[in-house]
DNA sequence: CACACATATTAGAAATTGCTAATATGATGT
DNA sequence: ACATCATATTAGCAATTTCTAATATGTGTG
């Protein structure tokens, strides 16, 4: 029974990937763990709507935030994310091209 | 320049992924291909839908299709992306109880 | 305690995505 | 050429997601 892997739970996971601002958040804290008004001045952001993309990815299990005083530090949730996040620059490194006119509409 | 990745491809590929019935595609075309019709049988799905997210995959590089008399057959596009959705079921075991209540909205 | 700062939450409007139903295209067999 | 089957495309509506603006919560400091 190694298929224990509820369908929806895995989309809900994958769907933390799949936003420009989320991918920005992500890489933004690959390396190291930054609070949420540096992650708001490094994207360039609002406020509101960055730690509404934070809540998300921690509901994703995506990144984990660790509360330090008044400043609450993310950073990924564990390696595997990093891993994660190599393997996509790696796949698209080849896919790239193909990537083609689907305007992130369904059609 | 290893990072000639631009971020709206990324998003787009990975978006390819985030959703149910198109992970339902990925995985049921995972070891061999088919055709639409037994991917829509497969699904018990809806024809003109699972041909508009046959049409999305493609343009996400996730797919390829191959015409042979009226059928095509759609499969992988190559072992990349097989590799990943073997990673997703990996991290996914890892970090599946963490993925919690977000309700794949953003809050 | 009052204030300032960091972050989170909420509400509602705006934008995007996905669905259904109808129709089009293209191939095969008669 | 016509009928049939497999698949694709289109249009418009329904549903979901995202954004902005306002407000709330929590923490440290004078």
């Amino acid at each position: 029974m190694a298929e224990t892997i509820d369908l929806d739970t895995k989309v809900k996971f994958l769907q933390g990937f799949a936003h420009k601002i989320r991918i920005q958040i992500l890489e933004c804290i690959r390396e190291e763990e930054k609070t949420v008004s540096e992650i708001v001045k490094d994207l360039d952001g609002n406020q509101s709507n960055i730690s509404q993309h934070l809540a998300c990815l921690r509901g994703c299990g995506l990144i984990v935030g660790r509360q330090e005083g008044k400043y609450t530090f993310y950073s990924l949730s564990n390696q595997h994310v990093r891993d994660l996040l190599k393997m996509f620059d790696v796949v698209l490194g080849e896919v790239q091209s193909d990537v083609a006119c689907c305007k992130n509409h369904i059609v």
